[in-house]
This record gives C-alpha cells, structure tokens and sequence, in this order.
DNA sequence: AAGTGGACCTGCTAGC
DNA sequence: TGCTAGCAGGTCCACT
C-alpha cells in the first residue's frame, strides 16, 4: 500500500499528537516482519519525540532509543485518544497519555523494530541502503543520471530498488515515467541527461502532487485519523490497462518487469 | 557486484 | 452459490 506519499501523509497526521506523549503501555499482536527487538516494558515511562521519515520508514525517538516503522504492503497507522478493542490486524498498539497509536496489517509485511538510534543497530541496517530523499536538493537530474549509468536494469525496476532514490513505488514509478514520457522497459544505462533530468523533476513533482493529494487510497490506505487519500483519481496510467491514454489516442498497456505489474502508454512513453 | 526469483501473509475479485 | 487461481501499494535474502 504505502508509498512515501501515504507514509508521510500518515506521518503528518499524527506527529503532532503524539510529540511529547508519555509511553503508558506497549500491546502486541501477531509478528510482524521482525521482532520488536525489545522488552515492551522497557519502553513504558519514555517520552515521544518527534516523528521523522526516511523513504518508507518512520522514526519514532523515544527518550532511550526510538522505534523504526514500515507499513509494508498493507499497514496503516491510526492514532486515537479511544480505540476499539483489538481486532485481528492490530499488531501494535503504543499507548501514551494523548492517545493511542495503532499498527492494523493484515498481511503483516509491516515491521516495528526498536534500535538505539536511527543512525545505529537495526536502525540504521534497514536505512543503510536507502538512495537520496527525493526532495532532497541533491536528488537531481545529475544525480539520477550518474547513478543509472550504472545499472543495466529497466530504468522502472532501477526506481523501485529505492537505492537511488527513496519514495517512489509501483503507482508512482508508473505514473513519474508516463509524466516524463519515458518507456519503463527502457535499460538504465541509456536514459540520457536530458530524460533523466526529466525524469528527476517528474518524480518530485508525483510525489509532491501525491502527499498534497493525501496519498491514493486503492483500497484500504487511510491516514492516521481514517481520512482516504485522493490521488488515484489523478493516476494516469497505473490500474488502467486497456483504457485510453490521456494523452494520445494509444491505449495503457500492463506488463510485468521483475514480477511487479508496470502500466505505461506504448504511445507517448519511448525507448 | 549486479541481476533474478522466491519468500513472507492475508484478503479480495474474476471466472468457472 | 461456492471454489480456485491470480493479484495486490514492499523489500529482504539466497543464489547465479
């Protein structure tokens, strides 16, 4: 489900409730991804900082240590002064005194992991690989440009590596190609400076778009207070096989690039 | 080293 | 109506 977009729209949506609230209690469901990596009672007494993100990822300090987050494919946060008795998605509750944050994943691809810092221990293993923010003012056409002249991959499966550039995945990958009018199949190695500035300015402005928008809501994204996103009905191509393209008068085909489907218009996206 | 495919898990939908 | 195959927003890991 979540995308930077809807990571940082659910960000956004409880940062400010939850800064500066005291940890009253710590409730577990089902495994997640990984293991807590910690006592639950340990953290019970530590107070909230300030929430931070890193591509997918959410930090969430506490006074000794913090917890990293990932909504992987299915999870989303909800931040409640009351929430209903546990459901069987809810895997995290983080009790404090303003409120409750709960983690509901039905697939459980998500993860909450207790590190020392963001920048040591689990923390700072799942973040190591990461690529530039891409508003980040060094994320640039340069950058892009440089860093696919090293891979032989599609340039769509370069995106969604995230060790270039964080953020993007298979809706807005999709959507930053078609808005630069660059074929997904194309290697990345041969997207030139002018495309890959191109390409660099589309992706920032997607994913902008897309947080401005409060993410896409395909099916079950909600923000941390149970408001949809709006996007997908600004989404040009992803989910649109078969249906004409906005564009030209070409038609938006779905493939499949290294088992994800990639929807792009044959039309106005080229080689 | 970079590229590839499988793995993780559940729910929903289309098709028979 | 009911079963089944296929598909879904992510990314780690083992293997070539």
């Amino acid at each position: 489900m979540p995308e930077l977009p809807e990571v940082e729209v659910t960000r956004l949506s409880f940062s400010g409730r939850i800064e500066g609230a005291r940890v009253t209690a710590v409730r577990l469901g089902k495994p997640l991804r990984w293991p807590l990596g910690v006592a639950p009672e340990r953290l019970v007494g530590q107070t909230v900082g300030r929430v931070e993100r890193r591509g997918k990822y959410l930090w969430l300090p506490l006074e000794r240590g913090g917890l990293l987050m990932h909504l992987g494919m299915s999870g989303s946060l909800a931040f409640a002064e009351r929430v209903p008795a546990h459901g069987p998605h809810d895997h995290f509750d983080l009790v404090t005194g303003q409120g409750t944050l709960r983690l509901t994943d039905p697939r459980r691809f998500g993860a909450v992991v207790w590190s020392p810092s963001a920048e040591s221990g689990a923390a700072a293993k799942l973040l190591a690989k990461l690529g530039l923010e891409p508003f980040d003012p060094r994320f640039d056409g340069a950058h892009l440009h440089a860093a696919l002249r090293k891979r032989r991959v599609s340039v769509k499966q370069a995106l969604l590596g995230g060790a270039i550039v964080v953020g993007a995945g298979n809706i807005y990958a999709c959507e930053a190609l078609f808005e630069a009018g660059i074929d997904p199949r194309t290697r990345s190695d041969r997207i030139s400076r002018p495309r890959a500035d191109r390409l660099a300015a589309a992706i920032r402005a997607i994913l902008a778009r897309a947080v401005e928008r409060g993410g896409s809501t395909l099916r079950d994204f909600r923000d941390a207070h149970g408001a949809a996103g709006e996007f997908q009905l600004e989404a040009r191509v992803y989910g649109r096989a078969g249906q004409g393209c906005v564009r030209c008068d070409g038609t938006v085909r779905r493939i499949v690039q290294g088992g994800r489907a990639t929807f792009f218009c044959p039309g106005c996206q080229r080689r």
